[in-house]
DNA sequence: CACATTAATGATAATGATTCTCATTATTAA
DNA sequence: TTAATAATGAGAATCATTATCATTAATGTG
């Protein structure tokens, strides 16, 4: 709950980076750590300002970049091509079931459908650095 | 190279839509038919300009809607955010290797990987509508 | 063919997400 | 305590996309 490890990450981070501390990027920091939801960045705005009414956009904006360089947050974009952000520490890779109804997102791997995409990057003669793969349609509780 | 087909398909579509032709909705349809590239809207436009200069952005836009709605193309986007355009008449469900040092992408279908993609949403209880995949990397030719 | 109807167009304004600018404030190391 | 400099927030700027609207063009009818 106090996710120390998670700031311990990010404030060794900006120690090496030679940057300074402050006390928005924290209440973003565990603002964005206590949600399993895959945030816009609009939407982690409105959660931190019920922490910290005085917090701007652009520092929403210029902490999630510091978060995702220091590893604790990804990026990503659905077909709607709107931003989110998923955390990075404690969830390896995985792939997404993105429910068209409800909107919820839930994580999920195939360990034969990773070596199979390793095997056909490989077979057109391709360098993997990474990949995604979502799935879109209906979940399980919307389907009643 | 004159795209009897595809423009049959979007006569006939626009006719039971009760819409109109027009000369700017052809000059579009023939330069996106014209190139195998997944061109963003902006890029399209360009092209376009090289036909019929007075074409403007908005004309691009509804057209693509357009093409869309009619099957020609289908809107997808890769991890940077920006909407790109596809041909579908003729280009069955595929996945893309994108190519993140010259850009290119390459079209590939692997069918081991859809059947267990189908397993796996069955799995969770999910009702596909569609899926997409992408793989990030280096192709064959900028590896040297 | 001429006409009335109505869709299509292009210029431009509007929007929404994200980034930039800059004057002010806060953090840090000495 | 202070000097150096990074961080902040407000608002301007940007970029892709959409909406508005007066004008133009396509269509079916007589």
């Amino acid at each position: 709950m106090a996710f120390e490890e998670e700031q311990r990450i990010f404030d060794d981070f900006v120690r090496n980076k030679g940057l300074k501390h402050s006390g928005q990027r924290r209440d973003i920091l565990l603002t964005f750590l206590k949600t399993e939801k895959h945030l816009t960045a609009d939407e982690l705005h409105r959660l931190v300002k019920k922490r910290n009414p005085a917090i701007g956009t652009a520092t929403v904006y210029r902490t999630l970049r510091l978060l995702g360089e220091s590893g604790l947050c990804r990026e990503f974009r659905l077909d709607d091509g709107a931003a989110r952000y998923e955390h990075l520490y404690g969830h390896e890779h995985h792939d997404h079931l993105v429910c068209k109804s409800c909107g919820n997102l839930e994580e999920v791997v195939d360990p034969k459908i990773e070596k199979l995409q390793e095997d056909l990057a490989k077979k057109h003669g391709f360098k993997i650095s990474s990949h995604k793969m979502e799935i879109y349609g209906i979940c399980r509780k919307c389907r009643n």
